[in-house]
RNA sequence: GCGGGUGUAGUUCAAUGGUAGAACUCCAGCCUUCCAAGCUGAUAACGUGGGUCCGAUUCCCAUCACCCGCUCCA
């Protein structure tokens, strides 16, 4: 079997409409992609098999769909606006990166760096020639902002009090609606609320397809929790989370956790699960314990309480926060990576395979009729029927052996083909993707045979 | 953001300072009763913008995008 590449990967989801290059009739815009058709069914099974995992089959846990938009103080609370504006400088020579005002206070810790503009720290950089402490040469570039915010304005005059800025983790509008969620659900500690949608990071970012985009999508879950539990907490879904993608077909060998030593401001404790991707280690899922940061934050800046009534207690505490999350387009793109087969049959022939979980399948069922002139009519009223129940796609074009490969490639995992028996005698023959077997079955028994293979 | 590489049909490749060829794919038809068969036909491309030139897909410059390696990723 051949290795997979980033490039076949690429050409292979353009060329049978898993993904394209986002506006590439205009040349194509960095590091955005459209999911196609197949693309589409695939990535929206992903997430509704998340859903399942971790909204319905889990005690008190619910989904929210927060907007996109926050009130601007959302992110000063979280910290997103204070700490990540921050000045940065390149070095000429040795092509690293610093933090301009770290290089000021390093070299002189009585100067308050933050107090200064980005003209002022560069002349103070080249005036007093600090060296960078990568290389020693003293040869920087102009002092950059770097936010990794979106920002748009509000309203129709672009006035400074109207930015307004895309979320960076969905995180937030969970946090805002704890209350809500709670009183509404009538929930006792712990519960969790989920949430999947869009978010947007405004990175330098290196590529590799779908890995890093600057709009990216997340299925976030937020477990709230008495201050103690949390770690336990923390430890069970890092586990939960690497049995849902390994259920999902990611193949435990290519997976491993990823402890963090250097923390985010909000963390307690994190680690990733990381996908051995065809370009390297990834991160597909992050779990974090985010203590009562958040929370406390929120109450502190919105002056409302974010407390919890323990009813069983009696006691008021804000919550500590366990979060698993896991990157739609990166478990999506994983499952895409690991699904692609090149597999050499008995005549030598050479077929790719995508082989998904039957469940996050972009098909189900193909319906082929054996011979178009014969079986079409047939096949029709078959596919209409099972299209109520399945997603199904039909093709009528080319010998059947032809078909049949191309469902390889979508990832179709079942092959119905109708021939003259199902026309005398109303027998189908089945072909399985994976095992290439073929059964026969009775077309009432179809359904729920596709039904009991597909589940998750 | 840095360095290197690559941009010609959907894909993989040609050729050319003067009408851009092919294979596979796709589509239509014929044939075909279970794994890319065959025959006939059709559609389909020089990333974008400048410059040089009578004329640029070709040479030059810029730009955009992708790939590889760094860097970054609260």
């Amino acid at each position: 079997m051949e290795k997979v590449t980033m490039e076949k990967l690429v050409n292979l989801c353009k060329q049978y409409g898993f993904i394209f290059q986002g506006s590439e009739i205009y040349g194509g815009l960095a590091n955005t992609w459209d999911y196609g058709p197949l693309g589409s069914l695939l990535k929206n099974n992903v997430k509704n098999a998340w859903r399942k995992r971790f909204i319905q089959e889990r005690p008190n846990a619910y989904e929210v769909d927060a907007d996109i938009l926050m009130h601007p103080r959302v992110w000063e609370a979280s910290g997103h606006v204070g700490s990540f504006s921050d000045p940065l400088i390149d070095c000429k020579e040795c092509k690293t990166r610093h933090l301009a005002d770290h290089l000021v206070e390093d070299f002189d810790d009585s100067i308050i760096a933050d107090a200064m503009s980005d003209e002022e720290l560069v002349d103070f950089i080249r005036k007093n020639e600090i060296k960078c402490p990568n290389c020693g040469k003293s040869n920087f570039t102009d002092v950059r902002q770097f936010n990794l915010m979106f920002k748009t304005e509000r309203g129709v005059t672009a006035d400074n009090k109207n930015i307004i800025y895309l979320r960076p983790e969905n995180a937030q509008g969970e946090y805002v609606n704890f209350l809500n969620v709670q009183r509404t659900t009538r929930s006792k500690l712990p519960f969790s609320i989920g949430q999947i949608g869009k978010a947007f990071r405004n990175e330098i970012t290196p590529g590799n397809f779908t890995f890093r985009t600057v709009e990216f999508e997340q299925m976030e879950y937020q477990t709230f929790c008495k201050e103690g539990i949390d770690s336990d907490l923390y430890n069970y879904f890092k586990e939960y989370a690497k049995i849902f993608v390994t259920d999902l077909g990611l193949p435990e060998e290519k997976l491993r956790f990823h402890d963090h030593d250097k923390l985010a401001h909000y963390a307690k404790e994190a680690c990733d699960i990381e996908y051995q991707f065809c370009f390297g280690w990834g991160e597909i899922n992050g779990t974090h314990n985010r203590t009562d940061y958040d929370l406390s934050r929120h109450q502190e800046y919105s002056g409302k309480s974010m407390e919890y009534l323990d009813p069983e207690t009696n006691e008021k505490y804000i919550p500590y926060i366990v979060e698993s999350t896991i990157g739609a387009d990166r478990l999506t793109l994983a499952l895409l990576d690991s699904a692609y087969k090149e597999e050499t049959l008995e005549d030598g022939s050479v077929r790719e395979v995508m082989s998904f979980h039957p469940a996050i399948a972009p098909y189900k069922v193909a319906v082929l009729p054996l011979v178009k002139k014969h079986h079409s009519e047939k096949a029709s009223e078959i596919y209409e029927m099972l299209s109520k129940e399945f997603m199904c796609t039909y093709d009528e074009t080319g010998n059947i052996g032809k078909r049949y490969r191309r469902q390889d490639i979508a990832g179709t995992p079942y092959c119905i083909t109708i021939d003259d028996e199902t026309i005398n005698n109303g027998t189908v023959t089945i072909r399985d993707r994976d095992t290439m077997d073929q059964i026969t079955l009775k077309l009432e028994e179809v359904p729920d045979y596709i039904k009991d293979k597909i589940k998750f």
